[in-house]
DNA sequence: TTGACAAGTGACCTGCCGTTCACTATAATA
DNA sequence: TATTATAGTGAACGGCAGGTCACTTGTCAA
C-alpha cells in the first residue's frame, strides 16, 4: 500500500463518522477496513480528533469552492420545464452521489457538540440552497418566468421542502424513488402557484 | 432518595443522549448527575441499551398518545390571523419546551443506527406535521379560507420549511428569535400566496 | 553501497467503559 | 420483633478504547 494511505484513512473514516458517528467510530476498526492495523494510523494522523479535524477541513474547502462563489452559481433557467429539470438533476446528484450523503450525514451526528460542524450544517440544510434559489428566482423574475416576489421568500419556501425530502433519503434511502416524485409533483406545484405563464 | 429514581435516570439519559449521543454517553457522568454511583443505575434497568429502549418507548408512546389519535388534531382557524397565531403559538411551543427539544435531538442522532428512532424521526420531522396540516388546510378551504388545491401539498410546503426552522433553533439556540421572525414572516407570505381574502 | 526517511508492525501502556456482586441501610410487612 | 424486599454502595472484573514506542521493511537519493 503506498502513499495515498492518508487519502483512503479521510474516506474510511468519513464514511464510518457518517454512519456511527465520531464517538461509535474507532481506530482499530477503520484502520483494519483499510487492511492496517491501527498504529499505522498514527503515522499519518496525530489522532483521531485530527481525523476528524482533516474530515472537516475538507468538507469546508469543498463546501466553499463548490458553493462559495458566485460564478458557481448554476445558470437561470429558461422556462419552466427547465427549472423542473434542473431542479430534478440537483436532487439526483445531492441523493445519490455517496460523498455528499456521508458529509450530510456526518454533519447531521456531529452537528450539536461541534461548532464548525453546526456552521457547515446551517449551510448545507439551510442558506445555502436558499441564497441559490435566491439567484435563480431573481433572475426568473427578471425574465418573467415567475411573479415578481420576494425572491428571497421564494427560495427558502422552494429549497426547505427539498431539503426536507433529501433528509428523508438519507434517512430511509428505500424511499429515494418516492421522494424524488415528490419533489417533481412539488416542483410543478410550485410552478403552478408562483409562475406567469400555465403551460404544461 | 426515593423511587423516582428511575424516572430521573431517564429524564437525565434523556439530556445526556441529546447532547452527546448514545455513543458518548456514559453511566458514570448519568449517574453521578443523579448524586449516584454508577452501580445503583443497575436496580433499576438492566443495561445501558435497556435505558435506552425504555426511553424509546417512552417517547414513542408520547407521540401517539399526543398526535396519533383524531380526537387530538387541532381545531381549525377562522381567520388567517387565527390561523397565524396557531402557528406561532406551535412554533413556540416546540421550540421552547426542552422536552420536545430533547427528544427531536436524540433522534436526529440516533436515526441512523435505530430502526424505531429512524420512524420515529420521520413522523417527528415530516409526515406528523404535514397530516396535522393537510386537515387544517382541508378545514380551511371549506371554510374559504383557501384557495381550492390539495391540501396535503400545501400543507408539505407548509410544515416543511417551519419544520427547516425549527431545525435551525434546535442546533444554533441564538437565533430562535430571528428563526421565529421568518416562522411567522413566512406564514404571511403563505398565506398571501394561498389565502382567498387578502386581509392584513 | 550506504544512509536517510517514510510507512507499517506488534507489543505494550493507561484509562475508561459497561457490568457484576457481595454487602449495607432502610423501611414496610408478617 | 423478625423477615423480606428495595435501593444504594464500593470494589473488582474483563474488555476495549486511544495512544506510544522500538523495530522492520522498502525506496530512493547521495
Amino acid at each position: 500500500m503506498a502513499k495515498d494511505t492518508k487519502e483512503r484513512i479521510l474516506a474510511t473514516a468519513l464514511e464510518m463518522f457518517s454512519q456511527n458517528g465520531y464517538a461509535g467510530t474507532n481506530i482499530r476498526e477503520l484502520t483494519a477496513a483499510l487492511g492496517l492495523v491501527k498504529s499505522s494510523m498514527y503515522k499519518h494522523f496525530a489522532s483521531k480528533e485530527d481525523i476528524w479535524n482533516a474530515l472537516l477541513d475538507r468538507m469546508i474547502a469543498y463546501y466553499g469552492e463548490r458553493f462559495g462563489s458566485p460564478e458557481r452559481l448554476p445558470p437561470v433557467p429558461d422556462s419552466p420545464e427547465a427549472f423542473i429539470a434542473m431542479t430534478m438533476r440537483m436532487a439526483n446528484l445531492t441523493i445519490h452521489d455517496a460523498q455528499i450523503v456521508m458529509t450530510r450525514k456526518v454533519l447531521t451526528l456531529e452537528q450539536f457538540r461541534d461548532d464548525r460542524a453546526r456552521a457547515l450544517a446551517t449551510k448545507h440544510f439551510l442558506t445555502g440552497l436558499t441564497e441559490m434559489f435566491t439567484h435563480i428566482f431573481a433572475g426568473m423574475m427578471e425574465k418573467g418566468l415567475l411573479r415578481r416576489d420576494d425572491p428571497a421568500m421564494l427560495a427558502f419556501a422552494y429549497a426547505t421542502p427539498i431539503s426536507a425530502l433529501i433528509h428523508l433519503c438519507d434517512r430511509e434511502p428505500e424511499k429515494t424513488d418516492e421522494a424524488l416524485r415528490q419533489i417533481e409533483a412539488f416542483s410543478r406545484h410550485f410552478i403552478r402557484v408562483y409562475g406567469t405563464t400555465e403551460n404544461a
